[in-house]
DNA sequence: AAGGGGTGCAACCGCTGCGGG
DNA sequence: TCCCGCAGCGGTTGCACCCCT
């Protein structure tokens, strides 16, 4: 679909009428646009033809750049943010427009895998394309591949590296940009630690190893928990808007796997029709299990939730919106350095492959509405279903499951307990504890794994 | 035929980084 | 060093059109 908001020149005495006399006007005059050229106020809205063609002349005369004067020199009563937008996404030249080619498409899922949601580093990559366009589109791609319980990348995705996105964004509130730039540092440590960790086929181990480190550099640890609840098995996204919070997957490369080992084929497993993923536990998957039967239990603080769609809690350290983790070069050069070194997909097509991996069964019903919505189809939902199954047969902290109603004096950050099994008294172990971060730095539960002595 | 929800594009908004004064 | 303005980026929203019931 494809249609255009430009107006016709009729347009332009409706627009000025609004503007001069609509009560109403002033209602859409821009916060981001604030200043008021000519002692006229700002225009927001679609763009007509007219100011199109004014904008193109001011280009041509003027350059690209200062476009705070362009309403100093024309009658164009836009801010300059507003010009660059329409100059940049629709008027200069050399514009691709259309749907995206096959290839493009191809490009921006792998480099998407990469990058993140780096939408300019992305454009530059695709002559004629713009960062809105790329957005728009892989917004769309978001919302259709959720909908039909698709892995967001195709199995032939490259996934080289552990990177994920260095940059940090914080949310609107307050985290400075000197925290930024430590959340960065320490990002960039628990990204090397991450690496060591997925070389460990002992992957419950190292992993909960890691995560306690992390857990001390803490909001770090809500990146590997966010990985690690939200990734590895699901599309992990708590919706904030129309559409689903895209969560890019995390997982270790089948190289470092040691062979075929990818998301979407253990996905898939867990997926199986003949396995309800709500009921099966780490040890149930051959990658986890075998190297340690550890036990998973949840405690899980239900009152962190509100609908069960995201955790509303008061986030434990500050108002921190987590950078989503990635398989990403943190860098444009690091794409670069990637496109040159990346062979072509081996199978017949990218998309193609998406299309055929489209065989997923649909996702299984729900019966619990409490605690997690179905957008967070993750390892976590199937831990929490888990422990809840657990703990409703034993009743007791010294099962292999526990859920209290997260008011109790948890232990948490990684703290290591030994405890006794009580109820069958055969099995003691050595417990680990560690909370659980959610996609907006909310703590909604925690994690216990009992490692066997 | 109608209308309500879905879809996709365009534009806005808020924030950050950077450079100049 | 601080402040301010600008450019750019990514997230979000508005809205016209499409499609299904």
């Amino acid at each position: 679909m494809s249609y255009t908001m430009v107006t016709d020149e009729s347009d332009d005495a409706m627009y000025s009428s609004i503007y001069n006399e609509s009560p109403s006007a002033a209602d859409n005059i821009g916060s981001g646009c604030t200043s008021r050229g000519k002692g006229s106020v700002l225009k927001k809205g679609p763009w007509t033809s007219t100011e199109d063609g004014i904008l193109i002349d001011y280009v041509k005369r003027h350059g690209e750049g200062n476009w705070n004067t362009v309403q100093k020199h024309t009658s164009l009563a836009r801010c300059g943010k507003s010009c660059r937008l329409r100059w940049a996404n629709h008027l200069r030249p050399n514009l691709k427009k259309g749907a995206f080619s096959k290839e493009e498409e191809q490009l921006i899922v792998e480099m998407h895998a990469r990058m993140g949601n780096k939408w300019a580093q992305m454009a530059e990559h695709l002559p004629g394309r713009t960062d809105n366009e790329i957005k728009n589109y892989w917004n769309t791609r978001i919302k259709r591949r959720q909908r039909a319980g698709l892995p967001l990348y195709p199995p032939g995705t490259h996934v080289e590296d552990l990177h994920w996105s260095q940059e940090y964004h914080p949310s609107t509130s307050n985290v400075t940009g000197v925290d930024r730039r430590r959340h960065q540092d320490i990002l960039q440590l628990a990204n090397s630690k991450a690496n060591v960790l997925f070389d460990d086929l002992n992957f419950a181990n190292v992993l909960f190893e890691d995560l306690n480190f992390a857990t001390s550099l803490l909001p770090v640890a809500s990146h590997i928990s966010d990985m690690f609840s939200c990734n590895m098995l699901g599309t992990g996204a708590s919706s904030s808007s129309r559409y689903e919070s895209y969560t890019p997957p995390i997982l270790p490369s089948p190289k470092q796997l040691g062979g075929s080992g990818s998301l979407f084929n253990i996905r898939q497993e867990f997926q199986s029709p003949q396995k309800n993923p709500r009921s099966c536990s780490i040890s149930d998957h051959p990658m986890y299990g075998n190297h340690h039967q550890s036990d998973v239990m949840i405690q899980d603080s239900h009152h962190t939730f509100t609908d069960g769609m995201v955790p509303t809690s008061k986030p434990l350290f500050g108002a921190v919106k987590l950078e989503l983790p990635s398989f990403q070069y943190s860098e444009a050069s690091g794409f670069d350095q990637w496109k040159t070194t990346t062979p072509s997909p081996p199978q017949s097509d990218l998309l193609d492959s998406v299309d055929t991996y489209i065989q997923s069964p649909p996702p299984l019903e729900i019966d619990e509405p409490d605690c997690f919505s179905s957008c967070d189809t993750g390892l976590l939902d199937m831990l929490l279903h888990e422990a809840k199954i657990k703990a409703s047969a034993k009743h007791s902290f010294s099962s292999t499951a526990c859920i209290t109603d997260g008011t109790q004096d948890v232990p948490r950050g990684g703290e290591t307990h030994n405890i006794t099994s009580g109820a069958g008294g055969n099995s003691s172990g050595e417990i680990k504890v560690y909370s659980l971060i959610g996609c907006k730095g909310t703590v909604f539960g925690v994690l216990y794994l009992r490692v066997p002595l």
